[in-house]
DNA sequence: CGTACTTAGTGAGGTTGCCTCATTAAGAGG
DNA sequence: CCTCTTAATGAGGCAACCTCACTAAGTACG
């Protein structure tokens, strides 16, 4: 007999809890949220300044929050605003040095997080997952997905 | 190759955001949140009153908060307090006519959103699925799962 | 029995992370 | 030049949590 798909959804949403639950107490030493080490990377991904609309877009929140979000990295030393060469009324956001060091020791925390958690299963089972979870996103032509928003996020000019 | 842990991590986090997002917008025209479905799904679980403290332990908030989603609840008609024959400090909850009819319709919603989304996965896919996940999660003796805790939650005396 | 400790719920008030609406400044089209 | 849109932000609001303090009630112990 197969596993009913409310079970399943149960079972996922269990599954991602305790993903977030794992790393919300492994960040903590930091005393960035998960939100924040987020907002982090999107800036950080890029290699130029981000301008705070593509931030708001790739977290998924409307464009008033994304400045105070910058504004907490910012007062923390994380992160600078610079005015975007090409349209004086965006600003750019980017890294300070600081901000990179402490971006590169939370990715570095976060892969580790879930290698520990991910080492349950062996290739074989992490590839199948992985086929399965796409699947269920369907990328089927839509192109609605947003699997990758983070890492490609457009740069300013 | 094999899928690297962060990239596994990444997807399962934007399956349940999918997931997270489909019903957010399904249960929009009964006008009630999702979390306040899951309290009314912890109170109506048990076929006898429940006490607050058992719902708060079930949705993972402090008894606080409980308070006020019961208040809530209780302001739409759909649960009633009553005090605990057994301990006159505690009070317990149980769901109204009403609240268990909105209970009814909204599980139903809920199943059947799971069921179109899972069904993109055939039945032996949706087995390997839940084992992979399962394995995941965990449960090897530690007994600290909390797969369940919405379903079997102790009721009053 | 009385005294001390614990427990169940809740009032008061705070925090976080969002939101909408209005405003200012600046680019874009006719 | 004049309207129309767009980028960020000030002002203010809200939901869903939280902690702390309090009351009333159960529990343990000498």
């Amino acid at each position: 007999m197969s596993v009913s798909p409310a079970t399943l959804r149960d079972l996922l949403m269990t599954t991602t809890r305790t993903l977030r639950k794992r790393w919300h107490e492994r960040i903590r030493p930091w005393e960035l949220s998960p939100h924040e080490h987020r907002a982090l990377r999107v800036i950080g991904g890029a290699d130029e300044p981000v301008r705070l609309g593509v931030v708001a877009k790739s977290l998924h929140i409307v464009p008033r929050s994304v400045t105070e979000v910058v504004d907490r990295l910012e007062s923390r030393g994380l992160t600078e605003r610079l005015p975007d060469p090409a349209d004086r009324r965006a600003v750019c956001v980017q890294l300070t040095s600081d901000g990179r060091r402490l971006l590169t020791e939370l990715d570095a925390a976060r892969d580790a997080d879930a290698a520990e958690v991910f080492a349950r299963l062996d290739a074989a089972e992490r590839t199948e997952l992985a086929r399965l979870l796409l699947k269920l996103t369907g990328d089927d032509g839509s192109g609605a997905n947003v699997g990758k928003s983070v890492a490609q996020a457009n740069e300013c000019p």
